[in-house]
DNA sequence: TGTTGGCACTCTGTTTCTTCGAGTGCTAAT
DNA sequence: ATTAGCACTCGAAGAAACAGAGTGCCAACA
């Protein structure tokens, strides 16, 4: 059943109060905002449905209430309001974007920027397509090394310095790359067979294992290339989040974020369209540690068939109007510079960016729970 | 006046009482230690003596005693015994640093090794002396693109895939490519002058900018190269410190480590021999925010004149003697595998390691100090 | 029927007071 | 020089009292 209007005002009121202040806000609060002209009495009977229906909840009998995770599924799904970048953010966005940074630092400037701007922790995930290498160079140095140079279907230059115990002669390196870039581009990882490894060892007439070398170097770039980079920046920013006073508390998710690598596997199955937002609500996540926290991630084009995920957690009170408007600009802002053309978007852009979330389920609570 | 044997005794089991419970420690529980044949009322006397020389204090009249930063640094430079790591910890600590792994890898895994063992934060720094290149190739793909690919002194190798906007031909490449391996290798960033690059521009006949662009990469790669390069892994460990149950004390320190780059400055003068440790107490930090915190720093060698330091951070009442025969044994072994051999060293090497820290200054309290 | 003022009630956070105990410094005895 | 004894100090922890914010409900009202 659909929330009455006034219910949905007075739901929006009291998300966006408890984001403000992190305390259980009353119903004389509500009425002071004086958006709705009914009285505290009236708005304590909607607030006491709001409970029933399960938006919101009280710590105790006589205390204010305190939106649950349903309710801020609400709030995001339909009540929040999408909210404009101040021109002097739109500015310092655009102009830490628009520096002559390498991808890399690209993105993890990013993260860097998304911290700063919205006070919470935040993570930047890179998922690799598989790649493929395009072509080798050998480069002879001198009787003893030589550089492996890698080009990748990603334009990723990768490359190696080989310090040899033996000597070759400037004709193996050159007959080896060439023999190279015959057989071992444009295949991928797994497509490399020991067969083949011999049967070119044979073809250039090396009996030093220098094909074999080359050979590991092809196959540990390519793994490396596939594996998806998780960071995280302002880890820090927790401890100012009144949830995290406490320090185990703050500890433990700290803990989750920075080690094992739980990063990385989190959103991926989130990965979505460009240009749409993506919010989990406490529950919602799947990892135990993250139960009541929330996840905000925009996922950007980040060229070349990659795609990047940019996000912020923090609790569940989090700011979640002011957090998707800024995450929004920067990934927007990411997909231009690494996608498509390298100017920043016009700021207004970010207004039509969809914001998905779960499907949710109101559940009726009963009058009376009997425990114990 | 050098302090009695009895005395130093006392100061000894105050220091590691105290590190170990992080409470006030007071005559009964010396006593109760067993260490020296004598009653509390002695101890009493002594403590009384260690206070008002400075190397312990009160937190108000009738609490235990506290090391001041003077107690820790006597406890440190004369007191404290090397510890032995345990088999287990010398195993863990060689299998981890025996991996296949790239230099880079290497270290950054010795701090999660050097954090994970000691539960403090750690930090890892590698100062790079100023590097020259020793040979550039061009690599022509095609008429649009081609790689620069530079060895430095180093042994580094780095690269960058160069897409132009109009076309050239191989041999244009092939002649810039002799170029700078004439005039541009062997000499540092700032030797490059506008001159240089006008005179190989005019040489090469390239009107295309082409020249400036490689320029322009092979400065930047060597400006890279000598920055200095910090890590910090672990800072979660901080958490876990009673000193820091206060979020916005721990807050602080946090930011200071991980924002700013406060961290690649720190102890750059402190730079020193091999082998050696150095161990800043509380004051001794330069850094304001570092006052209350100890930080112990051992030096490494990482081979090709480069030069780590690995450390840790924690509190003042830091367990000392537990942290720099771990810290001492890992950057040992990152020695090993960075500068010279390959193997580990054996466990017992490190107990030859110097502690060096400070001169101090024994400070005379007077009996009654009036304020206000 | 929906809204409102009034009122008794509940519950928490804060403050104040008390108590408890660890630890001290001092003194006198050994 | 060391030690036992003792009075004293001071913070931590607990108990009690208090204030106040907020509620639910009832009766009055539009």
């Amino acid at each position: 059943m659909e929330l009455t209007p006034r219910k949905k005002k007075i739901l929006a009121a009291v998300i966006e109060e408890y984001i403000r202040t992190a305390e259980p806000v009353g119903s004389k609060a509500i009425a002071a905002k004086g958006n709705l002209g009914c009285s505290p009495a009236t708005i304590r009977n909607e607030l006491a449905e709001l409970v029933s229906r399960g938006y919101l909840e009280q710590p105790h009998t006589s205390a204010g209430r305190v939106p649950t995770p349903l309710g801020y599924r609400m709030y995001v799904n339909e009540l929040m309001e999408t909210q404009d970048l101040s021109d002097e953010e739109v500015a310092e966005i655009a102009e830490r974007l628009s520096g002559p940074l390498p991808p890399d630092q690209l993105m993890s400037d990013a993260g860097r920027i998304a911290s700063q701007l919205t006070n919470y922790p935040a993570l930047t995930i890179t998922a690799r397509p598989a790649a493929t290498i395009r072509r080798f160079d050998l480069i002879y140095l001198d009787a003893n090394s030589f550089i492996i140079v890698l080009l990748l279907s990603t334009d990723a230059v990768k490359n190696k310095l080989v310090r040899l115990p033996v000597s070759v002669d400037q004709t193996m390196i050159q007959k080896l790359s060439t023999l190279f870039n015959a057989h071992f581009t444009g295949i991928s990882e797994n497509a490399i067979t020991p067969g083949m490894i011999h049967a070119a060892e044979r073809a250039a007439e090396d009996n030093l294992g220098i094909t074999a070398v080359i050979a590991a170097f092809a196959i540990e770039t390519l793994t490396d290339s596939e594996q998806t980079q998780a960071y995280l920046v302002g880890e820090t920013q927790l401890l100012n989040q009144p949830e995290f006073r406490d320090p185990d508390k703050a500890h433990r998710l700290m803990r989750y974020l920075t080690e094992g690598g739980h990063l990385a596997d989190l959103p991926l199955e989130e990965m979505h369209g460009d240009n749409e937002l993506r919010v989990l609500i406490g529950p919602e996540n799947v990892a135990e540690e993250l139960k009541d926290s929330s996840v905000i991630i925009a996922t950007y084009d980040a060229g070349d068939n990659m795609r990047g995920i940019i996000g912020v957690v923090g609790p569940t009170r989090m700011d979640y109007s002011r957090v998707a408007a800024k995450l929004s600009y920067i990934a927007a802002g990411l997909s231009k510079r690494l996608g498509g053309g390298s100017s920043m978007p016009p700021p207004g852009l970010d207004n039509k960016l969809i914001i998905k979330g779960e499907d949710f389920d109101e559940r009726e609570i009963k009058e009376e729970e009997n425990e114990g």
